[in-house]
DNA sequence: ACGGGAGTTGTTGTA
DNA sequence: GTACAACAACTCCCG
């Protein structure tokens, strides 16, 4: 009997699964046995932006799938293997026919498999069926028409799960890659603090809780590291597997905004709500944004969006100022407490995120490919396409975007004026008081006993006055963009990632009236 | 969705 | 009531 596989990739659910709906009708319409794959891929192992996390993170999310399909009457195979060479065998035992996956944008090394497969496929005739994933636009040339493909995208109709999966296969020669223990692998647990529940149905909750509850406030909530924790939708480690699909998202958000605004019209106090679930969509839209620009550019990750700044920059991977940084170890206590609290739990508010990146790179003048590398294996809900844009924008090398260099001391007292969350995170500050807990260095003798904290053992002292180098990075990061040729390149970056929405002018519309955005000032375009 | 300085407008207290 | 300093709050600009 011949087969059929579905692939699952980063599409870890079975609700809103258009790949596997097909599957199933394409097996079951020519009497074919559906067999489902899931990759631990020996290649992706090897790739310097995995950790033990992700991998932990997404075994516990592939098992929760397969329950999910055990109690459809199917199964999960985890397995430990290079697709191809599986399929390869599957080609030879049970006649292969189709894959169905959907469209994955990566890294390098996942880019090349894919391509392999497709090669591989054409050559043997097998059918692959690709579908595209969330606000993804395969070959798109410019931006002119993203938007409303992804907008369409998103308005598409929900599948629901489907309730009964063809039995698999029985398969005894897939044994030998079924998936060892993660350690025997060279990637031994470690516990996060307050890890999310892996999985389809938690996601579902979390996405509830969110639009019923922790929400409200979110616009207000979301920059401060104290309140984002509840109040942000911690969704991104369910997208960045899809446990839920990004277009299920949108469509609640947009329903709960139809519900509230009836719950207006009865004189309900949705003030909050609505602002709220505004930004909220936005930011979904930007999630598209970010990864379209990975899928335009398989190589964002270790080549600058604009290459010529970032040549006119180097940055040396000075290793104490790594060090120091990448442990929470600055001697700057709310950059501190941020990067501790990501390797305790694998999240952070994305402000704090910016401003780990931004001090990374302008206050502390280190490379954005080390740096970012850092910060993807923290991140539990590491999704390439937005880090690695990410990491361009708060380094400074897209020449698209405006610099943003974030002092640690002035986010610090706007965003934790108590020190709350300092003295949560740091607890060599533990006794520091309010006054002194953004700049204990500056505490005298008697102070620092008082507090217990002595500068430079208890605590360090900050690894470089942070006004004169921030300052510094800045005016650097501008000398590298003043110059011709980086000016020219920043125009064709514009013309292929650069967001069509336009500078946010607050009114005032006289006087420059239209200026189109112009390549010879790369200060003006936004993102 | 940067930060800091300069300039502008608005508010309050005092003589 | 008026004049004005002192200061907060906003806006604009530049690196």
């Amino acid at each position: 009997m011949a087969t059929e596989v579905i692939w699952f990739k980063r599409d870890l659910r079975l609700r809103d699964h258009p790949p596997l709906l097909q599957a199933i009708d394409s097996a079951g319409l020519s009497g074919q046995s559906l067999l489902p794959l899931f990759f631990v891929e020996p290649e992706r192992l090897k790739q310097p932006d995995t950790s033990e996390i992700h991998l932990h993170w997404e075994l516990d999310c592939a098992r929760a799938l397969d329950r999910e399909l055990q109690r459809r009457g199917s199964r999960l195979w985890i397995l430990h293997a290079d697709p191809l060479e599986v399929f390869q065998l599957l080609h030879e035992t049970v006649e292969l026919t189709a894959l169905h996956s959907h469209e994955e944008t990566g890294t390098d090394w996942s880019f090349q498999r894919d391509r392999a497969v497709q090669k591989w496929c054409r050559k043997m005739g097998v059918d692959w069926h690709e579908t595209p994933s969330n606000g993804v636009v395969r070959r798109l040339k410019g931006r002119d028409a993203w938007k409303s493909a992804r907008d369409r995208r998103m308005r598409q109709v929900l599948a629901d799960a489907p309730e009964l999966i063809p039995a698999p296969p029985e398969i005894p020669s897939l044994d030998q890659w079924s998936c060892p223990d993660l350690s025997s692998l060279g990637f031994p647990e470690r516990p996060l603090r307050d890890r999310p529940d892996p999985g389809e149905s938690s996601a579902q909750d979390v996405l509830n809780g969110f639009l019923e509850e922790r929400g409200e406030p979110y616009r207000y909530a979301m920059s401060s590291p104290l309140s984002g924790s509840y109040h942000c939708s911690r969704l991104a480690p369910y997208l960045a597997l899809g446990c839920l699909s990004l277009r299920r998202v949108v469509q609640q958000t947009q329903q709960r905004e139809k519900q509230l605004k009836s719950l207006r019209q009865e004189g309900r106090d949705t003030q909050r709500w609505l602002p709220s679930l505004s930004s909220f969509k936005s930011r979904l839209a930007w999630h598209c944004h970010f990864m379209q620009k990975l899928e335009m550019e398989p190589d964002l990750d270790v080549v600058a969006q604009n290459p010529v700044i970032d040549a006119r920059m180097p940055r040396p991977l000075v290793e104490d100022k790594f060090q120091a940084w990448s442990t929470g170890n600055t001697g700057w206590p709310f950059l501190d407490a941020c990067m501790r609290q990501l390797h305790a739990t694998g999240w952070i508010n994305f402000r704090m995120r910016a401003m780990l990146m931004s001090v990374a790179s302008y206050t502390l003048w280190l490379p954005w490919r080390e740096t970012g590398l850092h910060l993807a294996r923290l991140f539990l809900d590491y999704e390439p396409g937005i880090h690695w844009s990410q990491v361009g924008m708060q380094s400074g090398t897209t020449g698209i975007n405006t610099v943003r260099a974030y002092s640690v001391t002035k986010q610090g007292r706007d965003q934790d004026p108590e020190g709350d969350y300092i003295r949560r995170w740091v607890p060599e500050l533990a006794r520091v008081p309010a006054e002194s807990i953004h700049e204990p260095w500056k505490m005298d003798k008697a102070e620092q006993e008082r507090s217990q904290c002595r500068i430079g053992s208890d605590y360090p002292a900050p690894l470089v006055d942070e006004g004169k180098a921030r300052k510094e990075g800045v005016s650097k990061t501008y000398a590298a963009r003043r110059d011709p040729e980086a000016r020219k390149k920043s125009q064709e970056v514009f013309q292929k990632h650069g967001s069509r929405k336009g500078p946010t002018r607050r009114r005032k519309p006289a006087q420059k009236s239209s200026q189109a955005p112009d390549a010879d000032q790369p200060g003006l375009f936004q993102e």
